[in-house]
DNA sequence: ATATGTGCAAACGATTTGCAACCCT
DNA sequence: AGGGTTGCAAATCGTTTGCACATAT
């Protein structure tokens, strides 16, 4: 099972267990902060940076520090677990999940939006051909105006 | 005429008052340390960080401080002469000319390198169609591996 | 029991800012 | 003369690290 699909199966329930037996299965010792901060991504959804994700895992566990969850994201980044995006400016982003595709951060409502697969797909093949770079978008995202607030 | 253009007219002469003839064309004071900075920028030609392009800049007047080329660079940009790049972790890439295409830094040799624009309109057109998102990629760079890296 | 993870404080690199002195125009 | 510009030092922001203590297995 994908990462994104465990994640999002686990997701539904209300299970407390859920975050311990994904880094239980990924061979991550099972402590109180990583849990906290495994469930903040799995209610959030989303691409969050730090500052916020610690303070959503600092509602179940208050004394968590913003250094414990830098080095948490660094163990599940390692496992594949999550993923991190550099955002221009602000600060980076983590989101659920091994590598995806690419992103665009929208300028305005600063709003985390994933291109579809096809159309980063196409575009890597052309610049492959026209160019001899391999694109690899992985961690980088764009910028621009989402639908919403065109 | 396009910045660009004036930078390359420029860039072949050996004028020393190219910088400063730009500079007060865009109503900019006229200032050694200015001259300088853009100066480093004719010569170089390509994409730097601000350290590199603050040692360039002293090798004709060593006094400059590094807080001096930020503010530079600040209103050298406002006044469309130059534009910076955001580059993942590093520290983002300043370079002569309005806003460019995108631009691709490649994860081996850290060489920077601008997507043709056909190929790039393309996929901003494709990914207007597809989700409604309007790209505006001017100051974000992607990563991958250069032509001569593969 | 042992290796690993934690809190805290301090270091770090990139960038910004307050301020007094300075220099273009 | 006058206001923008500089150098410097100090503040800021995001991130990393060293260390003594705590915890999971």
């Amino acid at each position: 099972m994908r990462l994104q699909d465990e994640a999002a199966a686990l997701k539904g329930q209300n299970n407390v267990d859920d975050a311990e037996t994904m880094l239980r299965t990924h061979n991550c010792k099972a402590t109180a902060p990583r849990i906290a901060v495994l469930r903040a991504l799995l209610r959030h959804g989303g691409a969050l940076d730090i500052a916020s994700l610690t303070k959503l895992a600092q509602s179940e566990v208050p004394e968590i520090h913003e250094a414990t969850v830098y080095r948490t994201i660094g163990t599940l980044s390692d496992r594949g677990m999550v993923t991190h995006v550099h955002a221009g400016h602000g600060p980076s982003l983590v989101r659920l999940g091994g590598d995806h595709g690419l992103i665009a951060l929208c300028r305005t409502c600063n709003r985390v939006t994933e291109l579809p697969t096809a159309t980063v797909e196409r575009f890597i093949l052309e610049a492959q051909e026209a160019i001899g770079f391999t694109l690899e978008p992985g961690h980088f995202a764009l910028e621009g105006v989402c639908a919403n607030c065109a």
